[in-house]
DNA sequence: GCACCATACTCAAGAAAATGACTAATCACA
DNA sequence: TGTGATTAGTCATTTTCTTGAGTATGGTGC
């Protein structure tokens, strides 16, 4: 089990549409877990079969009528028991590395290109994560909204977040200059 | 396609048997990919019949005999493709951060032994690749081995992995204590 | 007035990954 | 002498994830 307590998660914090949870995850959540929309819906009716989640229906007039979720007190349960379960180390499984791994046997060109990519990605999530971040914690500062905030949940993982996508762009830049530079001395010797 | 390409990238140092491989991926490859002993046989197999490596019968007198693969011409294509086609943004996907995103809400006892026992197998794992780094780069300094080594994509990677569980053991360490002083602060009042 | 975008969802099919159980030989050790 | 570890691998099943297509309504811009 694994999306299932991803969503439970998200749910946590308030009413959701399975269309809305879709957004939510691409912003707060998607920092630990990614799902396309058609996942969240399957996942959200097997919940709801398990009673871990109770969806009421809202009937709109200007907009199709939606299901709102939220988590029950069994789906609370559940989400205790995992947290108390041992979870399995993580690791990064990205294709580019694979990539990366083979540059100095293959082309690097395209590499290179990839990597540039991938670094502005990551300062654009930087920067979103970043405005995220002062949002949540509102006037106070880092240290005292740790201390004292009533929801610091989703502030530590952004902050996990954060740290991953600026080493990410880090690693990028850095190793796309030691291509670049490989390539150059190539060339001329 | 996912698994191939690493299995493909695993390859590309040398020939291995379906065990061997297995091994080889818990060091080095395990930066970025984890599989487990039957998924690398069940993709070895595929990866033979599409002609992408080749495999070789070794008989062996005081061990089970064994079959050595090596990537083909038509596998080192292959790998060419993928190296060339876009990629993926990559994400954490942790259950851990999804239990940090509760810990608030529910029980923090057992999150914060948790982020202990992953700081704890993430130092263990800086130390390994600061091995295998020192390993690969042999006499040289590390900028003197990006400059002119020849082999230097494992490098690469391992450099992202180090990155990586130094970020995961600096976080958990920080949230422990976030967690643990919160703890304490509401025993007392 | 028509094309396109946003909301809100469903269905079906397939590929990829994880899990568990099992065979079979040799070697180290106690 | 037999218990367990190591090498070397197979088979079957299930869960999870991805992909692609389709339905229906209302609002926006040109």
């Amino acid at each position: 089990m694994a999306l299932r307590h991803a969503v439970l998660a998200a749910l946590l914090d308030g009413e959701y549409s399975g269309y809305q949870l879709a957004k939510a995850f691409d912003i707060g959540v998607a920092n630990f877990w990614h799902a396309l929309p058609q996942q969240l819906y399957a996942e959200l009716a097997k919940l709801e079969k398990e009673g871990l989640v109770a969806g009421r229906q809202v009937v709109q007039e200007t907009r199709p009528n939606k299901r709102l979720f939220q988590v029950t007190d069994a789906g609370r349960a559940e989400l205790e028991k995992f947290a108390a379960a041992v979870s399995k180390p993580s690791f990064i499984r990205d294709d580019l590395l694979v990539k990366v791994q083979v540059a100095d046997r293959i082309g690097t060109a395209s590499v290179i290109e990839q990597l540039q990519e991938r670094a502005s990605a990551a300062e654009a999530k930087i920067e979103l994560l970043g405005k995220l971040l002062r949002q949540l914690r509102g006037d106070a500062d880092e240290e005292e909204f740790l201390r004292r905030g009533e929801r610091i949940g989703p502030y530590l993982t952004c902050l996990r977040g954060l740290a991953f996508e600026q080493e990410h762009r880090d690693w990028c830049r850095r190793i796309a200059a030691v291509l670049r530079e490989r390539q150059s001395t190539h060339a001329e010797g």
